[in-house]
RNA sequence: GCCUCCUUAGCUCAGUCGGUUAGAGCGGCGGACUGUUAAUCCGUAGGUCCUUGGUUCGAGCCCAAGAGGGGGCGCCA
């Protein structure tokens, strides 16, 4: 195959005068003369320019929206007003024709439900390879955030063997005939004639198997794909996501949050650093879109405004109980605004998050000691009795981002709460040997990766943030 | 799982009170155009009005069931 230099690398060092080839795909053909043509490396596209009486007709009549072309030519400084370079096109190679008049994409703004339908074309759009490179910015950040700190990527297991987990509906494995599966003689599956000689299922959390990480090697971090089987039908929730949970030993709640908050904050700067013609571009495509929009629908700040802030502004930090009493003393509480009262020993609705986060701090916030009866069984108790060491980091416009607490390492306090909430010890053995021997102090937390990069994107959709979305009744491509 | 809205050309949508031949913009196609930037200009084709059943002299429009999609809620990340 010929060399082809990327389009990112001759924008940012542009060889002028050298012949170069580009390979890549055709996003317009203007004036019978300027080809757009993008390649994947950068969110620009490179201009290409044609001279038709030196081509043959029935090549330039393939140069069609979304063809692939090797085009080699003299890269020199553009005479026109959009671009800095241009590439005098002397060879023109037709890789893989496009034809339009049965491909699924048009040159035109097209929805993001029509798009999610065409999974295997949506990515040549520059809105959706913005976002893709931007999620994979943020997830090599993620790594680079905390092997720079010290932490070790432990890989939890994708197929669990206990189903207490706690974190929600899980989809069962195996291997039985599920026409006809073996029986045990009370008539139940006998999972004993199964792989693994047991129920099993997909993780929904690899948490506890951080904490045994994070017992034995101090700072340890997972990031793997988690299943839900949840039957949950909304713009937040995939069945399939991707999940980071730190887990660090001798951190207690407040190192929790400052570990949480200095970590996002990263994440955001890594991508306005590496990545800022691809915000840009998702900046302005929601501006555009908001053209059409009443005032009161529209966000109140643009999205690069939107990260800025929340790198340079501190959390929020409150307790449960003070949210409580926000929301009870609001005046939207007052005037019976809220759907659901706010009340102490209840969750917090998505309404209340949201009031807390954008209507009353106007930031980030960070809710913790929540009341016992509405948390998992694993989170550590609080000297009132009440509460425990949790902790959700709620964001703008798309609610719980992060939920993490102070893990329960007193035996006795664990085996007590996996009774009151009818947890089988023998499920969890291991999980309590742990507070046996050599526990200590841990705490850690989970962040949906896709949430964030919703957040980074400003994407309204989590589906349009992850290339195959999986969701009840949806699992194409 | 619950609530709600939507489904008309390739895409996004309009379609009045139930009435003759269902419209627009974009996209496509044909042509023009050698400095365009969501290119522009002229011309042109394109319809199982989601499906099934019903009401009616007559249904894109009314009713019922189903399918698909969006938004909200719950569950959470």
């Amino acid at each position: 195959m010929k060399k082809r230099t990327e389009i990112a690398k001759i924008l940012k060092t542009p060889p002028l005068n050298a012949e170069i080839t580009v390979m890549g795909w055709v996003r317009a053909f203007r004036s019978n003369r300027f080809i757009a043509l993008y390649d994947g490396s950068s969110a620009n596209t490179l201009q290409i320019v044609v001279d038709f009486e030196q081509f043959d007709e029935v090549l330039l009549k393939k140069i069609s929206f979304h063809a692939c072309l090797s085009v080699t030519g003299k890269l020199v400084e553009s005479q026109g007003a959009g671009q800095s370079v241009e590439i005098l096109a002397e060879q023109i190679e037709i890789l893989g024709e496009s034809n339009p008049e049965v491909y699924a994409l048009q040159p035109k703004v097209q929805t993001m439900e029509f798009l999610r339908e065409k999974a295997h074309f949506r990515m040549r759009t520059a809105t959706f390879s913005a976002v893709f490179r931007i999620r994979h910015g943020v997830a090599y950040a993620v790594h680079k955030y905390y092997n720079d700190r010290g932490f070790y990527y432990l890989h939890s297991p994708i197929i669990t063997g206990s189903d207490a987990e706690g974190a929600g509906e899980m989809f069962q494995v195996t291997t039985l005939n599920l026409d006809q599966p073996p029986r045990t003689e009370d008539g139940k599956v006998d999972f004993s004639q199964d792989f693994f000689e047991k129920a099993t299922n997909l993780t929904v959390s690899g948490q506890l198997q951080a904490e045994i990480g994070a017992l034995a090697l101090g700072k340890v971090y997972t990031f793997g794909p988690t299943f839900r089987a949840e039957n949950s039908n909304t713009s937040r929730h995939l069945a399939e996501f991707w999940m980071i949970e730190p887990e660090v030993a001798f951190y207690d709640i407040e190192d929790n949050m400052d570990l949480a908050e200095d970590f996002v904050k990263y994440l955001i700067n890594y991508v306005l650093e590496h990545y800022p013609d691809d915000v840009a571009l998702l900046d302005k495509r929601i501006q555009d879109l908001e053209k059409n929009m009443k005032m009161e629908d529209r966000r109140p700040m643009g999205l690069l405004d939107t990260l800025r802030f929340v790198i340079e502004n501190d959390f929020e930090r409150i307790t449960y109980t003070e949210a409580v009493e926000l929301l009870r003393n609001s005046k939207e509480f007052k005037k019976k605004k809220f759907e659901f009262e706010p009340e102490w020993g209840k969750d917090l609705q998505a309404e209340h998050e949201r009031w807390l986060v954008e209507k009353h701090f106007k930031k980030p916030v960070i809710v913790r000691n929540y009341p016992k009866g509405i948390k998992a069984f694993y989170m550590r108790m609080n000297d009132d009795e009440q509460t425990v060491a949790a902790m959700d980091v709620l964001f703008p416009g798309i609610g719980e981002v992060i939920g993490g607490s102070q893990r329960e390492e007193r035996h006795d306090r664990l085996l007590q709460r996996m009774h009151e909430m009818g947890i089988e010890e023998e499920e969890l053995w291991w999980y309590l040997e742990l507070r046996k021997f050599g526990g200590c102090p841990h705490a850690g937390f989970g962040l949906g990766f896709e949430r964030m990069v919703q957040f980074i994107t400003g994407m309204g959709n989590i589906r349009d943030v992850i290339p195959f979305p999986r969701t009840p009744g949806y699992a194409e491509f």
